[in-house]
DNA sequence: CATGAATGAGTCTTCATTCAT
DNA sequence: GATGAATGAAGACTCATTCAT
């Protein structure tokens, strides 16, 4: 490999080995995880590593706090921002399907789970940091929503765990069976009927869109 | 530890192991849990282990096949012989919680999550025999119910999953984040929330229970 | 397995263990070799072993010392007691097959040769008492007979070897090679040639007899 | 210890644990041997024998695999192309002493008997590769010599053997019991009085060395 | 006496980490 | 900066030995 010398270099070479480090994270688990397949996987040799993150859970911990993030402040926005609560469940209906197939978050999820019981702080405050985040978000607009006389809902907080649950749900499968085609599922279809029976739950009236 | 002379007395040892390494397995994953910790949690030494299962992944895959799988006829019959579907789903909202707060039923599917990627056969085997067949219990519940008019739905087999999800979501959610008390989630009042909505997403006319 | 309870039932126990081990030890080596393996060869269960020796390597010195040490003194005589060299010499190649073939001398020179890395005290005590004592025998003989003119040798006691090797080398070849039929040897013939080449080496005239 | 990066330098290792692996192997027999006593042997660490052996087995069976194997064509070769049965025996008496006392031959030779049991195929495949090629080139030098009316004898694949009894057993009492110094034997002359012996025996009319 | 379940010391093997090149 | 050889701590597994039955 190449020496890289330049601070941009070095920036290309940690988010190649965070990426491969994911990857194998989530494929092998931490511990069942050797530090030559992330090497490997980043096309770069073993000690390499170690240049760039001082130990296995060092590497692990960067993981966590470097994928996904970005996303939490764009999804407390959408939902802060949504002229509708219609209008929001059409959305994630719509955003979802593009969140499982192209992003790390069905791997960060199953990786998560794997490691809670290993590194219980860490997934806590990922848990504070991002789920509850979400699932706050999500609270808040049903929440406005129940106010205005919008929709009609029991507790909030409750209902927005149904909101994520299929949506949880379809990230894992993907990721946990999808390694074989007769377990694929439609996620758009999925998706549309799980926004449709929302909608129907929540006694959202369909505006016409002209 | 006292001597298993009897095929009884050493039943109930083989028992006590597999569900000592059903808990460690759940808590460290397969890779990191030390067969020494599986023997102490059963109180017993690290050879003893080795009587009663050849290797480690002897003992992983026979925790495996010795939980969960008598359920799961029981639950195809109770979908089989549901006389409709609210009263099965109100059958699932009452026996959820006690599946999820009293069974290994979570903490078998986070160790499926978690091993997925070392064990792909066992864990598309267990999806096979395990989660198909629940999928399609519920499935064949919705598709009689479709064909009898009962219920408005799209495909049966996705309207299965978002059934499922909320369930395992909420089995997930217990195992994963309830160590902690400010993560604890009244399972009994999401399972009920849940119900109401599927059954308003679904159309179903509630019977006034004389 | 019935109880032992005369002292006779006992002693027969002993030997069943001895020769057992003897087996199991030429078999695997000393470290190789199993307990079980040994209690099983005497149709015993491991414990039972203990009763009659208290260790494994008690065991293991027990065997050596219980084989073949009676054979001694009974050659020693032969060859004091020939009438003449000639004679002694057909003795050897009448008697050689028989031992080769019926007795434990091929294993235990086979057990001698393995461990003698690992028990160097036994293993040189057995070459005093017993390999020493033998060629003792032979050189004695060959020294008599020299004395009087019967025969025309060098040292006798190099002379003892050279008449020891081939019956080491063929006892050996039996318990190394000869669990495939294609290594056979014929170890009558190779007595008998091995006996004239003798007689022609020393010198030895050929009685007629009558 | 020093890196080995270059081809040659791990070469070089490799050479040095072969060599203190059958040092220990012949000393401790296989079962018995620790990885980590030839390691320290070859001033190495534990984990450094599995860069370069992928298991004790592994090692075992390249023991076996890069010793005195060359030798064998290099006999072959002297039996083929002797002038004369007298010059051949000559040879080995002159020969023999060397490969004793200076060669892995005896080792070579102890641990083959050692491990016949536990590795019965390795052992026949050495008995095919090396000692029936061995004693084959004896065999036909007798047999040539035989038709050629050089010598009288017998079966000439029998006499070969009584030609290497001898030399194995010279081989293997060096190994086994020359740790001590009382049972040391004079190699030198004990190979003299064989040629001598064998030369008498096959009736090898001595040609006056001009 | 006989048994075989239980134990834990001992050994092979892996792999995170270090460091000479 | 990059490499991969070397290290040794850690963990799976075996088996001699003990001892309750």
């Amino acid at each position: 490999m190449q020496r890289a010398r330049t601070d941009d270099a070095k920036d290309e070479r940690r988010q190649a080995l965070l990426s491969a480090a994911l990857e194998v994270f989530v494929e092998k688990s931490f511990a069942a995880a050797r530090m030559d397949d992330i090497a490997r996987a980043a096309s770069l040799s073993k000690g390499t590593v170690y240049l760039y993150f001082s130990s296995k859970e060092d590497l692990f911990e960067a993981v966590l706090r470097n994928v996904a993030l970005p996303k939490v402040e764009h999804i407390e926005n959408l939902m802060r921002d949504a002229p509708s609560v219609g209008e929001a469940l059409d959305g994630i209906g719509l955003f979802v399907p593009h969140l499982i197939r192209e992003t790390a978050l069905p791997r960060i999820i199953k990786l998560l789970i794997s490691e809670s019981g290993m590194f219980p702080e860490i997934v806590q405050s990922y848990r504070e940091d991002v789920l509850d985040r979400l699932l706050g978000g999500v609270t808040g607009l049903l929440a406005r929503a129940k106010a205005a006389g919008e929709i009609e809902v029991g507790d909030p907080a409750l209902a927005a765990r149904l909101v994520a649950a299929p949506i949880a749900f379809s990230a894992l499968w993907s990721v946990v069976f999808e390694t074989v085609p007769e377990a694929r599922v439609d996620i758009d279809a999925l998706m549309a009927m799980h926004v449709t029976h929302l909608k129907r739950a929540l006694g959202v009236i369909e505006e016409v869109s002209a």
